[in-house]
DNA sequence: GATTCCCGCCACGAT
DNA sequence: ATCGTGGCGGGAATC
C-alpha cells in the first residue's frame, strides 16, 4: 500500500490565531482531545512513524503531555516504540491483537494462579508486566482485588527502576484494559480499578494517598481511552457514581445494524452535567518549552476558536469490517456501513456527492496548521471513500450526514 | 464538598 | 553535563 505520500502539514504557527482573549478552559486542553488531535493527525496510510518532537509541535503542545498520551496508545497497540523519540504508527489495526494479547496475558494471570503461589508468578510474555496484576471474581462478576506482586516479600528487594515502572503510565494502562477484559461487572470505577490496581496491596499509611494518585492517572488513560471510544464513561447502577464501560473494539452498543456512530458534541451544544472527554482542544506548553522551532519564536499559546475546534475535531466514531473479517475501526476513520439499509441512492451516486462535498468543503481556519490538517484529512478521506467504493459493491454510505454536519 | 485532571517540577536513566 | 522520559501530586476547574 505505498501511495506516494502527501506531505505533512508544516509546523502550525498557532501564535497567528487571534483567539488569545478566550478565557481559559481546561476542557479544551484535554488529555482525549489531544489524543483526538494526535490521531487525526497520525492516522494516514502514508505515516509510518511518528516522531514526538513533531507531534508535540504540530499539536502545539509540550513533550510531556505526547508521552502520556503515547505511553497510552503504546499500550493498546496503536502505536510502538521504535526509538528514542520515534515511535511506529500501527494504527487501528494494531488494536485487536494488542488487546488479545492482553486478555490472553490476564486470563493465563488468572488461571494461572490459582495453582501457582501467588509469590512467585511473574507474567512471561509482557515487557515489564510483572506486576500489579489482578483478580476477577467471575462469580459474582464483581471484581475483587486479590493479590499483586508488589506486596509480595520481594517486594522491598526489588530496584527502584522496577518500582517506577509499576506505576508506569503504560502498565497501568494494560493492567487497566485488562481489568476490562476478564470482568463480568458492566461498569468499572476509576476508584475500583484504583484499588485493584494498588501498587502496595498491604494496608499502608500511604495507600489512601497512593489511591488517589493512581487514580489520577486513570483518569488520565480513561480520557485517552474514550477519545480512542475503547471505553465510555457512564455511571454505576445503584450508586451512580461515574465509571467506565468497555466498549472495545465494537465501539458504542448498538441495534445491531452494524452502524455506530458517537460524534462528540458540538463544542456550542448544551451538554448538562456531563463531561465529555477527548471532545475539545488541548493545552500548550508555556513554560518549559522547547518545541519552538526557528519557524515558531512567539510563545507557543495554542488558542482556537470554537469552530476551529470543532472543525479540527473530527471524531466521528465508526465501525466497519475489513475483507478479512477483522476489524478496522476507529474515530478517525471516514465513516461508513458495511451493513444496514440504503436510502435508494446508489453507491456511485453517494460517493458522488460526499466527494463533492469534500472537494467543495472548505472551512475557513485562523489557524493554518489546522487548516492544512483538515485538508489532509479529507483528502486522505476521499481518497480512502473511492477505494471502497471500487473495491466493494456491496459498500454502504453512511447512514446520515452527521459528520459533515458537525463540521458544518 | 467531591470529582476531575491540567500542569509542570524534578528524578532517573541514557547519551 | 545534557537530554529524553515520565512519575507524581498540587491545586484549580468543574460538577
Amino acid at each position: 500500500m505505498a501511495s506516494p505520500p502527501p506531505p505533512l502539514p508544516p509546523p502550525p504557527s498557532f501564535l497567528e490565531s487571534g483567539c488569545r482573549h478566550h478565557a481559559y478552559s481546561r476542557k479544551q486542553k484535554s488529555l482525549g482531545l489531544l489524543c483526538s488531535n494526535f490521531v487525526s493527525l497520525y492516522n494516514r496510510d502514508d505515516v509510518e512513524s511518528v516522531g514526538l518532537d513533531d507531534a508535540a509541535r504540530r499539536l502545539g503542545v509540550e513533550r510531556r503531555r505526547i508521552y502520556d498520551i503515547v505511553n497510552v496508545l503504546e499500550s493498546v497497540g496503536v502505536l510502538a516504540r521504535k526509538a528514542k523519540n520515534r515511535y511506529s504508527w500501527i494504527g487501528f489495526s494494531g488494536i485487536p491483537k494488542a488487546l488479545e494479547d492482553l486478555k490472553g496475558n490476564a486470563l493465563r494471570d488468572i488461571y494461572g494462579s490459582y495453582s501457582d503461589d501467588y509469590s512467585t508468578k511473574v507474567s512471561d510474555d509482557e515487557d515489564d508486566d510483572k506486576s500489579a496484576d489482578q483478580m476477577v471474581n467471575f462469580e459474582s462478576g464483581k471484581l475483587s482485588p486479590t493479590f499483586n506482586a508488589s506486596s509480595s516479600s520481594t517486594a522491598c528487594c526489588r530496584a527502584r527502576s522496577d518500582q517506577r515502572k509499576e506505576k508506569s503510565l503504560g502498565l497501568l494502562t494494560r493492567n487497566f484494559v485488562k481489568l476490562f477484559l476478564t470482568t463480568d461487572a458492566d461498569t468499572i470505577s476509576l476508584d475500583e480499578a484504583a484499588k485493584i490496581l494498588l501498587g502496595d496491596g498491604h494496608e499502608t499509611v500511604n495507600m489512601r494517598n497512593n489511591n488517589a494518585a493512581k487514580v489520577r492517572r486513570l483518569y488520565d488513560i480513561a480520557n485517552v481511552l474514550s477519545s480512542m471510544n475503547l471505553i465510555e464513561k457512564t455511571q454505576q447502577l445503584e450508586t451512580r457514581k461515574p465509571a467506565f464501560r468497555w466498549l472495545g473494539t465494537k465501539g458504542k452498543p448498538k441495534e445491531d445494524n452494524g452502524v455506530t456512530i458517537a460524534i462528540p458534541p458540538a463544542p456550542n451544544t448544551k451538554q448538562p452535567n456531563k463531561r465529555a472527554f477527548g471532545t475539545e482542544i488541548t493545552n500548550v506548553d508555556l513554560k518549559r518549552n522547547r518545541l519552538n522551532s526557528a519557524v515558531d519564536k512567539k510563545p507557543n499559546k495554542m488558542q482556537m476558536r470554537s469552530d476551529d475546534l470543532k472543525q479540527c475535531n473530527l471524531t466521528a466514531q465508526t465501525q466497519l469490517q475489513d475483507s478479512k473479517g477483522g476489524f478496522v475501526f476507529g474515530p478517525f476513520q471516514p465513516t461508513v456501513a458495511m451493513k444496514g439499509g440504503g436510502d435508494g441512492q446508489t453507491s456511485d451516486d453517494k460517493v458522488r456527492d460526499w466527494e463533492s462535498l469534500a472537494s467543495s468543503f472548505r472551512p475557513q481556519y485562523h489557524n493554518q496548521a489546522l487548516s492544512e490538517l483538515f485538508a489532509h484529512y479529507m483528502e486522505a478521506w476521499k481518497s480512502w471513500y473511492s477505494t471502497m467504493a471500487q473495491g466493494s459493491s456491496a459498500l454502504q454510505l453512511p447512514c446520515s450526514n452527521s459528520v459533515f454536519n458537525q463540521l458544518l
